[in-house]
RNA sequence: GACCUCUUGGUCAAGCGGUUAAGACACCGCCCUUUCACGGCGGUAACACGGGUUCGAGUCCCGUAGAGGUCGCCA
C-alpha cells in the first residue's frame, strides 16, 4: 500500500522549530517510502485564525524543501485540504455516530460546564463531563433542536473496558475507558473539533501514518473508538516527542513569567524545562534564517534531534536523509535544543560554501558597518569564512575597520609572543619605515618586508607582528594576522593608526 | 490531583542479555601558528535509585524517585 502521510498545522501564527521538525519527519517518511506527502490546513477554530499565517507555512516548507503532492495551494485527489471549506463533510458522520449510539447531542450551556469544571477543581479532582444530555429522550431531544437550542455532538464513550492504540514509538498503549471525557466532535458553530476532524480527514484522504506532536497521545485511545465505531482501520500512529529547552516561562493567560529567587533572595525569572515555543519567545525558523543560520543547518541539526541514523555520519542533505531515514531510529524520549551544536551545524556548511556564495551571503552583513568602496569585500570573505559561525556575528567581527577602536595598553602584554609593552615600543618604532617605505601595497610586500627585517632587529616574529596587529585593530583577536589587516585597511589608515599608536605609548618621535 | 509516557556524560545520542559502555557538541590540555579560528592529537565526564529474573542486565520484569504530556465548543 501506498505510504500516505500529511502535516496539519494549524495556522495560528509562525513555524516552531518542533512543528518544522515534525513537518521534515512526516515529509521523509513518506519519500522514503516513494509515497505521499499531503498539507492540510486545520483550521476548524476560527478564533485563532491569524492573517498570512497560511502563507508562513508554505513560505516555511518552500524554504525547508519539503514539498507536498497535495495540498490547498497544489491540488490533489482529496481536496478540499483546508478543514474550514470541508465544514458539509463531518456532520454526517457524526450524525452515523448518533445512530449507531457512539455519539449524542449535548445542549449544555458553557456556563453549566465551567460550574461543574469550577466545582471539581475546587475539589482537586479533574473534570470530566457527566454525560448529562445522554440521557435525554428522542422527543427532548427533537424538541430543543425544532427550538433551535444551540447544541454539540460528543463522543459517547464506553464506561467500561478499555481503550488502547499501537504506536510506532511507544508501542501498545492502553487505557480505562473511564478515564476517558465524552469530548465535543462538532461544536456550536457546526464546524469539528480537532478530535473529530483528524479522524475523519486522515480516513478520507487515505492517511497511512499519522506523525504528530505526542502530546495526542493521551487523545489517542478516544480516536481509536471513533475509527472503531466508524468501522474504519486505523493508521500506523507515530507520536513524536516535543523539542525541549530551558528558558523562562510565562503564563499563557496571565502572561506573567514564573519567578524565583537567587542566591540573594531577589526575584529573578525562573529557567525551567519546557516544550519550545513560539509564543514563550524561542526562535522560530523565520528567526534562524533572519539570524544568519543556513537552511541546511538548520535541517541537519533538527533531523538529529531526536533520530539517530545509527551510525557515526552526521552530515546529510535533505536527499541524503529521504534515502536513509526510517522510524527506528526515532527517539521515545524528548529532547534539548542545543543552540551550541546548531552553531557548529552552520558554522560547518559555512565553511563548505563556495568562496563566491559565501561572499554573497556574507556581504549584506558586512555592509551593515563597512563601506563596500572602501574595503576588499572578497579578501575580507576569504578571511572570514572559516571564522563564521553565525552570519549575524559578522557586523562585530569587522567593525575595527571602519573605526579603530579604544583598548588598553595591555594588549600588547603577550606573554607567549614574548611581547613587552618596551618590546612593543620598539617593534613599532622598527616597523612605522618599514611601512612607509612600501611602495606596493599588498599583503605579499607587506609580509616579506616586515618579515626580512625582524632578524636584523634580534626580535622574535610575535615580538614584532602582535603589537603591529594591536596597533592598527585595536583588537586581541582579529580575522586575519597583521599583513591582512594592513592590506585591508590600505596604507594611509595603517600609518595613520600605527602613529597614532606611538604617539600615544609616548615613545618618542620618528628621529 | 487523575491518567499516559519517558529516564545512558552538561547536551544530542549508539547500544536491542556477555562491549575496555561508541561517536558528536561543549569543556580542558598539547601541537600547528603573526592573533583568533580551522586542522591534528589527547583528556575529564554517563547507564536515576531499589528489588527481582538470569551463569551473566544499560539491555527483561516490578517498585520508588525525577521529568514530560493530557485532563477546552485549542489544535
Amino acid at each position: 500500500m501506498e505510504v500516505r502521510t500529511r502535516f496539519a498545522p494549524s495556522p495560528t501564527g509562525y513555524m516552531h522549530l518542533g512543528n518544522l521538525r515534525t513537518a521534515l519527519y512526516t515529509y521523509l517518511w513518506a519519500r522514503r517510502k516513494g509515497g505521499k506527502f499531503i498539507l492540510r490546513i486545520e483550521d476548524t477554530d476560527q478564533e485563532r485564525e491569524v492573517p498570512g499565517a497560511i502563507d508562513v507555512i508554505y513560505n516555511s516548507l518552500r524554504i525547508a524543501g519539503l514539498t507536498h503532492d497535495e495540498g490547498p495551494d497544489v491540488g490533489g485527489p482529496c481536496g478540499p485540504y483546508i478543514q474550514s471549506q470541508r465544514k458539509d463533510t463531518y456532520l454526517p458522520y457524526a450524525k452515523q455516530l448518533i445512530a449507531s449510539g457512539h455519539a449524542y447531542y449535548c445542549f449544555c450551556t458553557k456556563e453549566r460546564l465551567e460550574e461543574a469544571r469550577a466545582a471539581a477543581e475546587a475539589k482537586g479532582e479533574g473534570f470530566k463531563y457527566d454525560k448529562h444530555c445522554l440521557h435525554l429522550t428522542k422527543e427532548e431531544i427533537r424538541a430543543k433542536l425544532d427550538a433551535g437550542e444551540p447544541y454539540v455532538i460528543r463522543q459517547n464513550i464506553p464506561t467500561t473496558g478499555k481503550a488502547g492504540f499501537d504506536d510506532v514509538i511507544y508501542g501498545h498503549v492502553e487505557v480505562d475507558c473511564d478515564t476517558l471525557d465524552d469530548n465535543v466532535l462538532i461544536k456550536a458553530d457546526g464546524l469539528p473539533t480537532y478530535n473529530f476532524a483528524n479522524v475523519i480527514d486522515d480516513h478520507l484522504m487515505g492517511i497511512t501514518h499519522v506523525m504528530r506532536g505526542n502530546e495526542y497521545l493521551s487523545s489517542a485511545p478516544k480516536y481509536n473508538l471513533l475509527y472503531e465505531a466508524l468501522g474504519w482501520t486505523p493508521p500506523t500512529y507515530v507520536h513524536l516527542t516535543p523539542v525541549m529547552v530551558e528558558g523562562t516561562y510565562r503564563d499563557k493567560k496571565t502572561g506573567e513569567y514564573q519567578m524565583t529567587t537567587d542566591e540573594n533572595g531577589n526575584p529573578v525569572k525562573a529557567i525551567v524545562k519546557r516544550k519550545m515555543s513560539k509564543s514563550q519567545g524561542d526562535p522560530s525558523f523565520e528567526d534562524l534564517l533572519a539570524g544568519g543560520y543556513l537552511v541546511e543547518a538548520v535541517i541537519n541539526y533538527l533531523v538529529l534531534l531526536g533520530w539517530s541514523p545509527r551510525g557515526e555520519r552526521e552530515f546529510y542533505t535533505l536527499k541524503e536523509l529521504e534515502e536513509v531515514f526510517d522510524l527506528e531510529g526515532l527517539s521515545k524520549s524528548p529532547s534539548f535544543f542545543d543552540m551550541q551544536k546548531l552553531n557548529w551545524f552552520n558554522a560547518e556548511y559555512i565553511r563548505k560554501l563556495s568562496p563566491e556564495r559565501y561572499l554573497e551571503l556574507a556581504t549584506p552583513w558586512l555592509q551593515k558597518v563597512l563601506d563596500p568602496a572602501r574595503f576588499d569585500f572578497k579578501r575580507l570573505a576569504e578571511l572570514l569564512q572559516g571564522r563564521t559561525e553565525v552570519f549575524s556575528q559578522l557586523p562585530d567581527m569587522v567593525r575595527f575597520l571602519a573605526e579603530m577602536p579604544e583598548y588598553p595598553a595591555d594588549f600588547y602584554v603577550n606573554k607567549k609572543q614574548k611581547s613587552t609593552l618596551e618590546s612593543a615600543a620598539t617593534a613599532l618604532n622598527a616597523v612605522r619605515p618599514i611601512l612607509e617605505g612600501i611602495g606596493d601595497w599588498t599583503e605579499a610586500e607587506l609580509h616579506d618586508r616586515v618579515m626580512e627585517a625582524i632578524p636584523g632587529l634580534g626580535m622574535k616574529n610575535g615580538q614584532v607582528l602582535w603589537p603591529m596587529r594591536i596597533a592598527i585593530s585595536g583588537q586581541m583577536s582579529t580575522p586575519g594576522g597583521a599583513f591582512e589587516i594592513a592590506y585591508l585597511l590600505g596604507r594611509e589608515e595603517t600609518l595613520r593608526r600605527l602613529n597614532a599608536a606611538i604617539e600615544r605609548m609616548d615613545l618618542g618621535s620618528r628621529e
